[in-house]
DNA sequence: TTATTATAGTTACATATGAAACTTATTTCA
DNA sequence: TGAAATAAGTTTCATATGTAACTATAATAA
């Protein structure tokens, strides 16, 4: 009896499909609360909450720690500019360097979403046991550590 | 001492954001593979590999097989019928209902990039043991199955 | 110096995407 | 019947996104 694994593509159990099925689904599901409530992006969301954890970064630094390219960066930045939750002024050592911070208002706003987000996350935790829970950031972690080689 | 786990959020280890993180490394691993080679978006590729498993089916049934919406199907069909590779009519019981299938060309390019997705996907699979690679598959299914509700 | 190269960030352009409106065909049921 | 509701696909429009080109500043080195 020929072995019949992993020599057709069935998309129901491909795991780059599966994965991307799942990641998109959470990944709409949380983009909901903070733009339905706020009217940010994904990508405003991401810069506001490396910005909460980082401050005084550049815009170039934030980058870095988001995985995001410099264009989304910029237009997030300014996004976030425009509706008063980010304060953007340039470096005076090296002036093309930005050094950007929450306002007032973006701490508000960021304090408000984030136990929504932690919540969803431990709902999601809360369906697999501890082990589980302790598998999942183990297989996480040596297949993202694979793929950036 | 203050339990510090789960009250903040810290990207790097937000579970939403390692997943969408790993996810997308991994798709846009992918994406090179058939778009370089044969000028196929990502959309059209899914829309490709379910026509291969399923003939004859309709677009909306492909949406629901892939998890696409109809607009992103019915783009993703016209493009794959302008570069001769999906063949379409309409149903004569039904004449809404396309009825599709690969043709020549489509079948044998698909027959290129098939291998090499699995590949790729045992390449992944590698670096895990076998018991890692059923917890991953358990975990997988556990968490679509939630959010799926 | 000052010409060259590199860096931070923005803008422009082409393409991708999603929501809603639309067209055509079928079904429902008064 | 035939009007209303539903369904399959397509088109339109407004946004989002990625690549490349661009501007301004700083670092390098001849």
């Amino acid at each position: 009896m020929a072995e019949d694994k992993n020599d057709k593509l069935v998309l129901e159990r491909f795991l780059p499909y599966r994965l991307s099925y799942l990641t998109n689904i959470i990944s709409r599901k949380l983009a909901r609360l903070y733009s339905e409530q706020f009217d940010i992006t994904p990508h405003e969301w991401k810069v506001l909450a490396n910005l909460s954890r980082h401050p005084n970064i550049s815009a170039a630094e934030t980058g870095v720690k988001t995985a995001m390219d410099k264009v989304a960066v910029s237009r997030a930045i300014r996004g976030l500019c425009d509706k008063g939750l980010v304060h953007k002024i340039f470096s005076s050592e090296d002036r093309r360097r930005s050094v950007l911070n929450l306002t007032k208002k973006g701490q508000e706003i960021y304090h408000q979403i984030e136990p929504q987000m932690i919540e969803y996350e431990n709902s999601l935790q809360d369906i697999l046991s501890q082990e589980e829970q302790n598998q999942l950031d183990c297989l996480l972690t040596k297949l993202t550590i694979h793929v950036d080689k």
